[in-house]
DNA sequence: ACAGCTGATTTTTTT
DNA sequence: AATCAGCTGT
């Protein structure tokens, strides 16, 4: 015990007295309330070393974490104050709630009844599938037109993850699709009764069955004995499926610590609600609760902006809790205000090369916005520069076209019965269209997935040669079951009609490579397929950006993707009404107060400078409204108290004053107001 | 009967 | 910029 004690000084005391008392914590539930930049990561990291060290086995630990890199990175963390005793964190089980579903489920499938092939449905294939239902109940020949797949997938996950009814969803979240309740009513059933009868998990499934698992009084104590500790990190993002998944797995086992910050609480999309925060303690009264309120990583006047800005919020949201910096002081917060997107987009770089030339890399600096699509100009200025950059969010990696085909592809060659995958690899050939991939489906699978009766079906005779190929690649699963090589096969096949139906053939192909080194880390193309499902590839820009010179670039970033994130010098762009709030997200307080903590999230991620960009003109394109210029006043969030907390900055045109023109010489008088007359006189017909 | 095209319509953020 | 329903030429 001595030598244990000495073991742990080394590094226990560089916490603060109360990180100390959250990782040394005896038992019993805990609830860490960390405010940013708190040193929450430290204090997570600190409890899973001292559980190891004090002999708790890693693989009893359960430490649930947002992403999956952000658990990869904890317990390398936790490792490392390891090191010393001999110890390491690996064996932890560390992930998302969703990666962990996935294990357990793969592990009790037989037990629930489910077929231990399940395969995941990505929300592309989620997506699909409820597109084919849709038409199969016949809701496309309608007087309105039905929501689109994508906002019915929308619909359905909030109302399970929220779990609330559906007509309460559509009132409060969709009201636009209100008129659809009854059709969306069936359109669930029957997508549910789908997925059961495929063997198809989407991913609230994955949620919803381990809650099942959990709650079951036969499996559900097994669950819960299997782990003496679970660590909850971002718990006030966790919706009310979580919130119930965890109940279950501590039902007599107490030893629970969920970490979180009520005022970071940006996911009510995906069901989150700001007060489960504070519900924690009634949920498990007993809860020993801990306040961190020393920031590490910001100056103080970048926290002062933070600060007012949770201070001007209407009473009653959440208690007033300011972070002191233990840093001091520092630089101002800039507010940027530019003539237009044009001008941000050029001062925004600019600033970017002035920093780099005193001396900060790019991957220390950040610019974020609320939406994807809000960096488009700042890209193409960076381009033009030769600024290299990384973008995270917006499209996915799996929402690419040519991704989904080429995943589609190593779908089908996996999984010979997954219908959906094989109708859109079908349907990449010449002359196949829904009709006669649905007739090649029906024969495959009475032939009992044997491909060779693929070639006795007549197709037209511009498919006949690439389906020749295609039945020896889904073969080759056969006899090859290296995934590099089974990839660079799909790839082989692929890649001319890749160059026949999309823009820059030779880019896309490039991205697909990377496909196959992502391939080579797994024993088999399975498990490659489910962990990418899972675990995408972060952002398009990954795979598909500018080509990387060195190693140094910039970031971009969704807000929501820069979560837990933290960098020398941060940007957020578009701090106008409309975009920041986003103008569909201003129908209600709880979504307004949502998108201030969106901004609140943005501020508190810079540490030594902060900037915050307000173009007067913005472009508005995209679906909705047509492309044209709007006037965007300053986001009603930047009030004249928090506006205080910033230095101004002007860039860009003034309005010019109209040029003066030179002295007209005398001419003789033209009847003008007669010849527009006479232009309607003389028109025919 | 079908594939492929045309033109109207479309809500952001992510595991 | 992407989706989707309906139209048109094969």
């Amino acid at each position: 015990m001595n030598s244990l004690a000495a073991l742990h000084s080394s590094w226990l005391d560089r916490l603060n007295p109360a990180q100390r008392r959250a990782v040394t914590h005896a038992g019993g539930p805990l609830l860490v309330v960390a405010g940013a930049g708190t040193g929450k990561t430290q204090t997570l990291t600190g409890r899973v070393a001292y559980l190891v060290e004090r002999g708790t086995p890693p693989d009893r630990i359960l430490l649930l974490t947002f992403t999956r890199r952000a658990a990869s990175e904890m317990l390398a963390r936790a490792s490392e104050l390891l090191r010393e005793s001999g110890r390491d964190a690996r064996g932890v089980w560390g992930g998302t709630f969703h990666a962990v579903a996935m294990r357990l489920l793969r592990t009790y499938a037989g037990a629930l009844g489910l077929d231990h092939q399940f395969a995941v449905l990505d929300p592309t294939d989620a997506a699909d599938l409820l597109n084919v239902l849709r038409h199969r109940l016949g809701l496309d020949q309608t007087r309105n037109r039905f929501p689109q797949k994508a906002t019915c997938l929308a619909i359905y996950s909030r109302c399970v993850n929220a779990d609330r009814p559906l007509a309460e969803i559509l009132q409060d979240v969709f009201p636009w699709c209100a008129e659809w309740a009854e059709e969306l009513r069936r359109l669930f059933a029957a997508y549910t009764e789908e997925k059961q009868r495929r063997h198809l998990l989407d991913f609230d499934d994955l949620l919803l069955y381990w809650r099942e698992l959990a709650r079951d009084p036969t499996l559900g104590p097994i669950l819960e004995q299997r782990f003496d500790h679970i660590l909850v990190d971002e718990y006030q993002d966790t919706n009310g499926l979580q919130v119930d998944i965890l109940r279950a797995m501590r039902s007599t086992r107490r030893d629970l610590m969920a970490v979180g910050d009520e005022a970071q609480c940006i996911y009510a999309f995906r069901g989150a609600v700001a007060g489960h925060m504070t519900r924690f303690t009634e949920l498990f009264p007993d809860a020993t609760v801990v306040v961190l309120e020393e920031n590490y990583r910001s100056v103080q006047p970048i926290l002062d902006s933070a600060n007012v800005l949770l201070d001007e919020r209407p009473p009653g949201q959440g208690f007033p809790r300011a972070l002191r910096a233990v840093r001091g002081p520092g630089e101002t917060p800039v507010l940027l205000i530019c003539s237009d997107e044009d001008a941000e987009a050029r001062a925004v770089a600019d600033q970017i090369l002035r920093h780099y030339e005193e001396g900060v890399p790019l991957h220390r600096m950040a610019v974020l916005m609320r939406a994807a699509d809000h960096s488009a100009l700042l890209e193409v200025e960076l381009a033009r520069r030769n600024i290299p950059f990384r973008k995270y969010g917006g499209l996915r990696f799996l929402e690419i076209a040519h991704v989904k085909d080429l995943v589609a592809l190593l779908r089908w060659m996996v999984h010979p019965r997954d219908e959906l995958a094989a109708l859109r690899v079908l349907q990449l050939l010449p002359g196949i269209g829904p009709a006669t991939a649905a007739q090649l489906w029906s024969v495959i699978v009475e032939a009992d997935a044997e491909f060779s009766t693929l070639l006795r079906v007549r197709v037209p005779a511009a498919a006949r040669p690439g389906l020749e190929d295609l039945v020896g690649v889904l073969r080759s699963v056969r006899t090859e079951s290296n995934p590099p090589a089974l990839v660079e096969r799909a790839i082989a096949w692929y890649a001319p009609w890749c160059a026949q139906l999309y823009e820059n053939p030779e880019g896309r192909q490039r991205s697909l490579e990377n496909l196959v080194h992502i391939a080579a880390g797994y024993e088999s193309l399975e498990d490659f397929l489910a962990d990418l499902a899972l675990d995408p590839p972060s952002g398009a820009g990954d795979l598909a950006g500018p080509p990387l010179r060195d190693d140094d670039w910039l970031v971009l970033s969704t807000i929501h993707s820069a979560k837990g994130g933290e960098w020398d010098v941060v940007w957020v762009l578009h701090a106008a009404d409309g975009f920041l709030p986003a103008d569909m997200a201003c129908t209600s307080t709880e979504e307004i107060e949502e998108e201030r903590r969106l901004l609140y999230v943005a501020f508190t991620r810079a540490r030594d400078y902060l900037y915050v960009t307000w173009p007067q003109r913005c472009f508005v394109h995209g679906p909705l409204r047509s492309d044209r210029h709007i006037l965007a006043p300053l986001s009603r969030f930047i009030t004249p108290r928090v506006r205080a907390a910033f230095r101004t900055e002007v860039v860009g045109r003034r309005p010019e004053p109209a040029p003066k023109l030179p002295e007209a010489p005398p001419t003789p008088m033209v009847d003008l107001h007669e010849r527009l007359r006479a232009r309607w006189q003389t028109e025919q017909r």
